[in-house]
DNA sequence: CTAAATCTTGTCACAGTTGACAAGATTGGA
DNA sequence: TCCAATCTTGTCAACTGTGACAAGATTTAG
Protein backbone atom coordinates (compact mmCIF):
# COMPACT_ATOMS: atom_id res chain seq x y z
CA UNK A 1 0.00 0.00 0.00
CA UNK A 2 2.43 2.59 1.01
CA UNK A 3 5.94 3.14 1.79
CA UNK A 4 8.54 0.34 3.21
CA UNK A 5 8.29 -0.34 6.70
CA UNK A 6 10.91 0.89 8.67
CA UNK A 7 10.14 0.46 11.84
CA UNK A 8 11.85 -2.45 12.79
CA UNK A 9 15.33 -1.50 11.54
CA UNK A 10 14.54 1.22 13.07
CA UNK A 11 13.65 0.27 16.58
CA UNK A 12 16.40 -2.03 16.14
CA UNK A 13 18.73 1.11 15.71
CA UNK A 14 17.63 3.28 18.09
CA UNK A 15 17.93 0.36 20.94
CA UNK A 16 21.13 -0.06 20.22
CA UNK A 17 22.32 3.14 20.39
CA UNK A 18 19.88 3.39 23.65
CA UNK A 19 22.19 0.77 25.40
CA UNK A 20 25.24 2.41 24.48
CA UNK A 21 24.06 5.13 25.97
CA UNK A 22 23.14 3.42 28.60
CA UNK A 23 26.30 1.59 29.62
CA UNK A 24 27.89 5.58 29.37
CA UNK A 25 25.72 6.81 31.69
CA UNK A 26 22.84 5.45 32.98
CA UNK A 27 19.03 4.65 32.02
CA UNK A 28 18.79 6.71 34.55
CA UNK A 29 20.30 9.75 32.78
CA UNK A 30 20.03 8.58 29.10
CA UNK A 31 17.54 11.38 27.26
CA UNK A 32 15.52 10.96 24.17
CA UNK A 33 18.56 13.50 22.65
CA UNK A 34 21.28 11.50 23.88
CA UNK A 35 19.61 8.22 22.03
CA UNK A 36 19.07 10.64 19.02
CA UNK A 37 22.57 11.63 18.76
CA UNK A 38 23.68 8.31 19.36
CA UNK A 39 21.68 6.88 16.93
CA UNK A 40 22.13 9.73 14.00
CA UNK A 41 18.58 10.51 13.85
CA UNK A 42 16.72 13.04 15.21
CA UNK A 43 14.52 13.20 17.90
CA UNK A 44 11.60 12.83 16.80
CA UNK A 45 12.33 10.10 14.81
CA UNK A 46 13.17 8.51 17.73
CA UNK A 47 10.02 9.23 19.72
CA UNK A 48 7.85 8.23 16.35
CA UNK A 49 9.71 4.56 16.44
CA UNK A 50 9.55 3.80 20.30
CA UNK A 51 7.02 6.11 21.67
CA UNK A 52 7.59 8.09 24.54
CA UNK A 53 10.56 7.80 26.96
CA UNK A 54 8.69 4.76 29.24
CA UNK A 55 8.09 2.66 26.04
CA UNK A 56 11.40 2.92 25.26
CA UNK A 57 13.16 2.15 28.44
CA UNK A 58 10.40 -1.08 28.01
CA UNK A 59 11.31 -2.15 25.42
CA UNK A 60 15.64 -1.83 26.42
CA UNK A 61 14.65 -4.18 29.62
CA UNK A 62 12.85 -6.41 27.26
CA UNK A 63 15.86 -6.74 24.76
CA UNK A 64 17.59 -7.24 27.92
CA UNK A 65 16.07 -10.31 29.41
CA UNK A 66 15.89 -12.17 26.52
CA UNK A 67 19.00 -11.76 25.54
CA UNK A 68 19.25 -13.10 29.22
CA UNK A 69 17.07 -15.76 28.95
CA UNK A 70 18.48 -17.42 25.68
CA UNK A 71 21.76 -16.93 27.33
CA UNK A 72 20.83 -19.02 30.01
CA UNK A 73 19.15 -21.59 27.18
CA UNK A 74 22.22 -22.12 25.19
CA UNK A 75 24.04 -23.18 28.52
CA UNK A 76 22.59 -26.64 27.95
CA UNK A 77 23.90 -27.58 24.68
CA UNK A 78 21.47 -30.47 22.94
CA UNK A 79 24.33 -32.00 20.68
CA UNK A 80 25.98 -33.66 23.26
CA UNK A 81 25.05 -34.32 27.09
CA UNK A 82 27.11 -31.75 29.93
CA UNK A 83 28.06 -32.88 32.77
CA UNK A 84 27.52 -30.46 35.98
CA UNK A 85 31.55 -29.78 35.83
CA UNK A 86 30.99 -28.63 32.16
CA UNK A 87 28.18 -26.32 33.70
CA UNK A 88 29.78 -24.82 36.65
CA UNK A 89 33.18 -24.34 33.99
CA UNK A 90 30.32 -22.63 31.97
CA UNK A 91 28.78 -20.41 34.80
CA UNK A 92 32.41 -18.80 36.10
CA UNK A 93 33.76 -18.93 32.30
CA UNK A 94 31.81 -17.81 29.55
CA UNK A 95 28.53 -15.59 28.50
CA UNK A 96 27.13 -15.83 31.76
CA UNK A 97 29.96 -14.35 33.82
CA UNK A 98 30.01 -11.66 31.62
CA UNK A 99 26.82 -11.20 31.54
CA UNK A 100 26.73 -11.13 35.18
CA UNK A 101 29.18 -8.28 35.19
CA UNK A 102 27.73 -6.35 32.69
CA UNK A 103 27.25 -3.04 33.13
CA UNK A 104 23.52 -3.04 31.48
CA UNK A 105 22.67 -6.42 33.26
CA UNK A 106 23.62 -4.57 36.60
CA UNK A 107 21.22 -1.36 35.42
CA UNK A 108 18.44 -4.68 35.55
CA UNK A 109 19.74 -5.65 38.81
CA UNK A 110 19.86 -2.04 39.60
CA UNK A 111 16.25 -0.78 38.52
CA UNK A 112 15.08 -4.23 40.52
CA UNK A 113 15.01 -2.56 43.50
CA UNK A 114 12.42 -0.48 43.16
CA UNK A 115 10.14 -2.11 40.39
CA UNK A 116 8.66 -5.60 41.22
CA UNK A 117 7.87 -6.77 37.36
CA UNK A 118 12.03 -6.78 36.66
CA UNK A 119 12.38 -8.13 40.20
CA UNK A 120 10.69 -11.16 39.01
CA UNK A 121 11.31 -11.25 35.91
CA UNK A 122 15.35 -11.32 36.74
CA UNK A 123 14.22 -14.07 39.86
CA UNK A 124 12.51 -16.33 37.62
CA UNK A 125 15.70 -15.95 35.14
CA UNK A 126 18.21 -17.17 38.12
CA UNK A 127 15.43 -19.79 38.95
CA UNK A 128 15.82 -21.18 35.79
CA UNK A 129 19.98 -21.59 36.13
CA UNK A 130 19.25 -23.16 39.42
CA UNK A 131 16.73 -25.62 38.01
CA UNK A 132 18.94 -26.77 35.56
CA UNK A 133 22.19 -27.21 37.71
CA UNK A 134 20.42 -29.28 39.95
CA UNK A 135 18.87 -31.16 37.29
CA UNK A 136 22.54 -31.35 36.11
CA UNK A 137 23.46 -33.37 39.63
CA UNK A 138 20.94 -35.15 39.46
CA UNK A 139 21.81 -36.85 35.59
CA UNK A 140 25.15 -36.99 36.89
CA UNK A 141 23.85 -38.27 40.06
CA UNK A 142 25.31 -36.23 42.40
CA UNK A 143 23.75 -35.02 45.99
CA UNK A 144 21.81 -37.34 48.28
CA UNK A 145 18.41 -35.10 47.83
CA UNK A 146 16.88 -32.66 45.61
CA UNK A 147 16.97 -30.35 48.66
CA UNK A 148 20.86 -30.88 48.66
CA UNK A 149 21.08 -30.42 44.95
CA UNK A 150 18.92 -27.44 45.16
CA UNK A 151 20.96 -25.78 48.10
CA UNK A 152 24.21 -26.41 46.30
CA UNK A 153 22.85 -25.25 42.81
CA UNK A 154 22.07 -21.90 45.30
CA UNK A 155 25.60 -21.78 46.97
CA UNK A 156 27.47 -21.94 43.19
CA UNK A 157 25.17 -19.71 41.99
CA UNK A 158 25.87 -17.32 44.74
CA UNK A 159 29.54 -18.27 44.12
CA UNK A 160 29.52 -17.03 40.82
CA UNK A 161 28.04 -13.79 41.04
CA UNK A 162 29.68 -13.06 43.88
CA UNK A 163 32.41 -13.78 42.69
CA UNK A 164 31.72 -11.70 39.50
CA UNK A 165 30.76 -8.09 41.30
CA UNK A 166 33.60 -8.23 43.12
CA UNK A 167 36.06 -8.71 40.50
CA UNK A 168 34.06 -6.04 38.81
CA UNK A 169 34.80 -3.81 41.73
CA UNK A 170 38.91 -4.56 41.35
CA UNK A 171 39.09 -6.48 44.01
CA UNK A 172 42.85 -8.13 43.64
CA UNK A 173 42.39 -11.17 45.43
CA UNK A 174 39.25 -12.11 43.23
CA UNK A 175 41.04 -12.33 40.16
CA UNK A 176 42.14 -15.49 40.49
CA UNK A 177 40.15 -19.41 40.26
CA UNK A 178 39.24 -19.75 44.27
CA UNK A 179 35.80 -18.94 43.61
CA UNK A 180 36.09 -21.19 40.34
CA UNK A 181 37.55 -23.89 41.84
CA UNK A 182 35.72 -24.11 45.14
CA UNK A 183 32.45 -24.18 43.13
CA UNK A 184 34.26 -27.92 41.83
CA UNK A 185 35.44 -28.92 45.22
CA UNK A 186 31.86 -28.45 46.05
CA UNK A 187 30.02 -30.93 43.63
CA UNK A 188 32.97 -33.23 44.15
CA UNK A 189 32.80 -34.12 48.04
CA UNK A 190 29.10 -33.87 47.38
CA UNK A 191 27.98 -37.83 48.31
CA UNK A 192 26.58 -39.65 45.32
CA UNK A 193 22.86 -40.33 44.70
CA UNK A 194 21.76 -43.16 46.79
CA UNK A 195 20.04 -45.86 44.30
CA UNK A 196 16.48 -46.82 44.87
CA UNK A 197 16.39 -49.64 42.66
CA UNK A 198 19.06 -50.66 40.07
CA UNK A 199 17.07 -48.65 37.34
CA UNK A 200 17.64 -50.30 33.22
CA UNK A 201 20.15 -47.57 32.66
CA UNK A 202 23.29 -47.70 34.64
CA UNK A 203 25.43 -44.68 34.71
CA UNK A 204 28.78 -45.06 34.02
CA UNK A 205 31.80 -43.65 36.87
CA UNK B 1 29.76 36.74 67.59
CA UNK B 2 26.73 36.10 65.99
CA UNK B 3 24.27 33.99 65.65
CA UNK B 4 24.47 30.41 67.12
CA UNK B 5 25.50 28.02 64.04
CA UNK B 6 22.92 25.92 62.98
CA UNK B 7 25.16 24.27 60.20
CA UNK B 8 25.81 21.22 61.55
CA UNK B 9 22.50 20.18 63.04
CA UNK B 10 20.67 21.01 59.86
CA UNK B 11 23.05 19.40 57.25
CA UNK B 12 22.55 16.13 59.56
CA UNK B 13 18.96 16.52 59.18
CA UNK B 14 19.42 17.56 55.29
CA UNK B 15 21.42 14.31 54.68
CA UNK B 16 19.03 12.21 56.61
CA UNK B 17 15.94 13.53 54.37
CA UNK B 18 17.87 12.74 51.70
CA UNK B 19 19.27 9.49 52.40
CA UNK B 20 15.03 8.66 52.24
CA UNK B 21 14.70 9.90 49.20
CA UNK B 22 17.28 7.54 48.02
CA UNK B 23 16.02 4.53 48.94
CA UNK B 24 12.80 5.58 47.44
CA UNK B 25 13.53 7.08 44.58
CA UNK B 26 17.64 6.58 43.93
CA UNK B 27 20.31 9.46 43.86
CA UNK B 28 19.68 10.25 39.96
CA UNK B 29 16.02 11.12 40.21
CA UNK B 30 16.22 12.40 43.67
CA UNK B 31 16.09 16.53 43.56
CA UNK B 32 16.90 19.32 45.96
CA UNK B 33 13.32 19.37 46.10
CA UNK B 34 12.83 16.29 47.07
CA UNK B 35 14.70 16.54 50.02
CA UNK B 36 13.99 20.38 50.91
CA UNK B 37 10.20 18.49 51.16
CA UNK B 38 11.64 15.63 53.20
CA UNK B 39 13.33 17.83 55.41
CA UNK B 40 11.11 20.78 56.29
CA UNK B 41 12.77 22.79 54.48
CA UNK B 42 12.76 25.49 51.79
CA UNK B 43 14.83 24.46 49.07
CA UNK B 44 17.19 27.35 49.24
CA UNK B 45 18.27 26.25 52.70
CA UNK B 46 19.00 23.03 51.60
CA UNK B 47 21.35 24.68 48.92
CA UNK B 48 22.76 26.92 51.68
CA UNK B 49 23.71 24.21 53.86
CA UNK B 50 25.07 21.93 51.42
CA UNK B 51 26.03 23.52 48.42
CA UNK B 52 25.15 22.71 45.21
CA UNK B 53 23.58 19.13 44.25
CA UNK B 54 27.34 17.88 43.09
CA UNK B 55 28.55 18.56 46.85
CA UNK B 56 25.21 17.18 48.54
CA UNK B 57 26.01 13.91 46.68
CA UNK B 58 29.53 13.52 47.34
CA UNK B 59 28.29 14.60 51.37
CA UNK B 60 25.85 11.33 50.84
CA UNK B 61 28.81 9.37 49.72
CA UNK B 62 31.06 9.96 52.42
CA UNK B 63 28.31 9.43 54.65
CA UNK B 64 27.28 6.17 53.63
CA UNK B 65 31.32 4.36 53.56
CA UNK B 66 31.76 5.89 56.53
CA UNK B 67 29.34 4.17 57.96
CA UNK B 68 29.79 1.07 56.79
CA UNK B 69 33.26 1.48 57.39
CA UNK B 70 32.38 1.67 61.22
CA UNK B 71 30.30 -1.57 60.63
CA UNK B 72 33.48 -3.55 59.28
CA UNK B 73 35.54 -2.31 62.36
CA UNK B 74 33.02 -3.35 64.90
CA UNK B 75 33.23 -6.46 63.35
CA UNK B 76 36.32 -6.97 65.59
CA UNK B 77 34.79 -6.65 69.32
CA UNK B 78 38.02 -5.97 71.19
CA UNK B 79 37.07 -7.75 74.50
CA UNK B 80 37.14 -10.63 73.96
CA UNK B 81 38.19 -13.09 70.87
CA UNK B 82 36.58 -13.63 68.20
CA UNK B 83 36.41 -17.15 66.31
CA UNK B 84 36.68 -17.66 62.45
CA UNK B 85 33.10 -19.12 63.00
CA UNK B 86 31.98 -16.06 65.23
CA UNK B 87 32.98 -13.60 62.46
CA UNK B 88 31.15 -15.75 59.88
CA UNK B 89 28.19 -15.72 61.54
CA UNK B 90 28.46 -11.79 62.01
CA UNK B 91 29.10 -11.62 57.96
CA UNK B 92 25.54 -13.58 57.35
CA UNK B 93 23.40 -12.13 59.86
CA UNK B 94 24.29 -8.74 61.64
CA UNK B 95 24.91 -5.72 59.91
CA UNK B 96 27.20 -6.87 56.77
CA UNK B 97 24.46 -8.85 55.44
CA UNK B 98 22.05 -6.13 56.37
CA UNK B 99 24.35 -3.33 54.81
CA UNK B 100 25.05 -5.69 51.19
CA UNK B 101 21.58 -5.98 51.26
CA UNK B 102 20.88 -1.98 52.22
CA UNK B 103 19.54 -0.10 49.07
CA UNK B 104 21.80 2.36 49.54
CA UNK B 105 24.68 0.51 49.38
CA UNK B 106 23.51 -0.59 46.30
CA UNK B 107 23.54 3.03 45.19
CA UNK B 108 27.13 3.40 45.77
CA UNK B 109 27.77 -0.38 44.22
CA UNK B 110 25.65 0.95 41.47
CA UNK B 111 27.67 4.80 40.82
CA UNK B 112 31.13 2.34 41.30
CA UNK B 113 30.17 1.30 37.78
CA UNK B 114 30.77 5.08 36.45
CA UNK B 115 32.67 6.70 39.49
CA UNK B 116 36.21 5.39 39.82
CA UNK B 117 36.51 6.96 43.26
CA UNK B 118 33.72 5.26 44.81
CA UNK B 119 35.08 2.26 43.45
CA UNK B 120 37.88 2.24 44.62
CA UNK B 121 36.85 3.19 48.41
CA UNK B 122 34.21 0.20 48.13
CA UNK B 123 37.04 -2.21 46.84
CA UNK B 124 38.91 -0.88 49.90
CA UNK B 125 36.23 -1.76 52.10
CA UNK B 126 35.96 -5.04 51.40
CA UNK B 127 39.02 -6.07 50.90
CA UNK B 128 39.65 -4.84 54.72
CA UNK B 129 36.87 -7.63 55.51
CA UNK B 130 39.07 -10.18 53.76
CA UNK B 131 41.98 -8.96 55.54
CA UNK B 132 40.31 -9.23 58.90
CA UNK B 133 38.74 -12.45 57.89
CA UNK B 134 42.29 -13.96 56.83
CA UNK B 135 43.98 -12.75 60.32
CA UNK B 136 41.33 -14.41 61.89
CA UNK B 137 41.70 -17.73 60.27
CA UNK B 138 45.54 -17.74 61.18
CA UNK B 139 45.34 -16.73 64.53
CA UNK B 140 42.47 -19.69 64.71
CA UNK B 141 45.05 -21.70 62.78
CA UNK B 142 43.14 -22.43 59.73
CA UNK B 143 44.67 -23.20 56.66
CA UNK B 144 48.35 -23.95 55.52
CA UNK B 145 49.20 -20.74 53.81
CA UNK B 146 48.47 -17.21 53.66
CA UNK B 147 47.27 -17.56 50.35
CA UNK B 148 45.21 -20.75 51.28
CA UNK B 149 43.24 -18.09 53.94
CA UNK B 150 43.00 -15.32 51.31
CA UNK B 151 41.51 -17.53 48.73
CA UNK B 152 39.39 -19.26 51.60
CA UNK B 153 38.19 -15.58 52.85
CA UNK B 154 37.40 -14.17 49.29
CA UNK B 155 35.54 -17.74 48.71
CA UNK B 156 33.04 -16.84 51.51
CA UNK B 157 32.80 -12.84 51.19
CA UNK B 158 31.64 -13.81 47.48
CA UNK B 159 28.96 -15.94 49.12
CA UNK B 160 27.72 -13.70 51.64
CA UNK B 161 27.35 -11.14 48.52
CA UNK B 162 26.00 -13.39 46.40
CA UNK B 163 23.59 -14.69 48.40
CA UNK B 164 21.93 -11.20 49.73
CA UNK B 165 21.77 -10.05 46.74
CA UNK B 166 20.07 -13.01 45.36
CA UNK B 167 17.99 -13.35 48.87
CA UNK B 168 17.12 -9.75 48.03
CA UNK B 169 15.70 -10.43 44.08
CA UNK B 170 13.56 -13.31 46.09
CA UNK B 171 14.95 -16.19 44.89
CA UNK B 172 12.59 -18.96 47.12
CA UNK B 173 15.79 -20.91 47.51
CA UNK B 174 18.06 -18.19 49.18
CA UNK B 175 15.84 -18.02 52.08
CA UNK B 176 17.41 -21.02 53.79
CA UNK B 177 20.67 -21.15 55.28
CA UNK B 178 22.68 -23.22 52.87
CA UNK B 179 25.24 -20.45 51.68
CA UNK B 180 26.17 -20.12 55.74
CA UNK B 181 26.30 -23.61 56.57
CA UNK B 182 28.50 -23.78 53.60
CA UNK B 183 30.37 -21.00 54.69
CA UNK B 184 31.39 -22.80 57.71
CA UNK B 185 31.85 -26.56 56.15
CA UNK B 186 34.84 -24.49 54.07
CA UNK B 187 36.18 -23.12 57.25
CA UNK B 188 35.87 -26.92 59.01
CA UNK B 189 37.39 -28.83 55.96
CA UNK B 190 40.69 -26.73 55.53
CA UNK B 191 43.64 -28.14 57.01
CA UNK B 192 45.01 -26.82 60.13
CA UNK B 193 48.39 -24.69 60.30
CA UNK B 194 51.61 -26.73 59.75
CA UNK B 195 53.41 -25.40 63.31
CA UNK B 196 57.21 -24.14 62.39
CA UNK B 197 58.44 -24.34 65.60
CA UNK B 198 56.90 -24.72 69.00
CA UNK B 199 55.64 -20.80 69.42
CA UNK B 200 55.91 -19.23 72.79
CA UNK B 201 52.19 -18.56 73.06
CA UNK B 202 50.21 -21.95 72.55
CA UNK B 203 46.81 -21.75 71.03
CA UNK B 204 43.88 -23.35 72.79
CA UNK B 205 41.09 -25.80 70.23
C1' DC C 1 23.33 49.47 71.40
C1' DT C 2 25.65 48.08 67.51
C1' DA C 3 28.10 45.49 64.37
C1' DA C 4 28.97 41.25 62.32
C1' DA C 5 28.27 36.58 61.55
C1' DT C 6 24.90 33.43 60.60
C1' DC C 7 20.62 31.90 59.22
C1' DT C 8 16.24 32.45 56.34
C1' DT C 9 13.02 33.80 52.75
C1' DG C 10 11.65 34.62 48.31
C1' DT C 11 12.33 35.38 43.55
C1' DC C 12 14.47 35.14 39.08
C1' DA C 13 16.52 33.50 34.85
C1' DC C 14 18.54 29.77 32.45
C1' DA C 15 19.07 25.23 30.53
C1' DG C 16 17.39 20.82 29.55
C1' DT C 17 13.76 17.44 28.72
C1' DT C 18 9.55 15.96 27.30
C1' DG C 19 5.27 15.51 24.67
C1' DA C 20 2.47 17.14 20.93
C1' DC C 21 1.55 18.21 16.39
C1' DA C 22 1.43 20.33 11.78
C1' DA C 23 3.20 19.77 7.49
C1' DG C 24 5.96 17.69 4.05
C1' DA C 25 8.32 13.66 1.59
C1' DT C 26 8.40 9.01 -0.07
C1' DT C 27 6.71 4.84 -1.87
C1' DG C 28 3.69 0.97 -3.57
C1' DG C 29 -0.57 -0.42 -5.20
C1' DA C 30 -5.22 0.53 -7.58
C1' DT D 1 -2.16 9.03 -12.19
C1' DC D 2 -3.65 9.34 -7.57
C1' DC D 3 -4.46 7.60 -3.06
C1' DA D 4 -3.05 6.13 1.33
C1' DA D 5 0.12 4.35 4.43
C1' DT D 6 4.39 5.24 6.21
C1' DC D 7 8.20 7.82 7.22
C1' DT D 8 10.50 12.44 8.18
C1' DT D 9 11.27 17.19 9.49
C1' DG D 10 10.80 21.04 12.20
C1' DT D 11 8.75 23.75 15.66
C1' DC D 12 6.30 24.88 19.88
C1' DA D 13 4.60 25.06 24.69
C1' DA D 14 4.94 23.26 29.23
C1' DC D 15 7.36 21.59 32.91
C1' DT D 16 11.19 20.75 35.93
C1' DG D 17 15.53 21.29 38.15
C1' DT D 18 19.29 24.15 39.05
C1' DG D 19 22.13 28.01 40.42
C1' DA D 20 22.34 32.74 41.81
C1' DC D 21 21.31 36.45 44.55
C1' DA D 22 19.05 40.32 46.95
C1' DA D 23 17.04 41.38 51.07
C1' DG D 24 15.47 40.46 55.65
C1' DA D 25 15.67 38.20 60.37
C1' DT D 26 18.14 36.54 64.38
C1' DT D 27 21.62 36.27 67.71
C1' DT D 28 25.72 37.33 70.42
C1' DA D 29 30.21 39.54 71.36
C1' DG D 30 32.02 43.82 72.47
Amino acid sequence: MARPQMGDERREQILEAFEKCVIRKGVAKTTLSDVAEESDLPRSLVRYFVGNRADMVDLLIDRIIERGEDGVAKLRPKSRPMTTGDLIDFLFENTFANDVSNSVVGELWYMSERDDKIRKRLATMYARVIEMMAAQMEADSIGRSAAERRDTANVILSLVYGQAAFRELGLPGMAGNAAHDHAHLIVSTLPRTPKKKTSSKEIQS
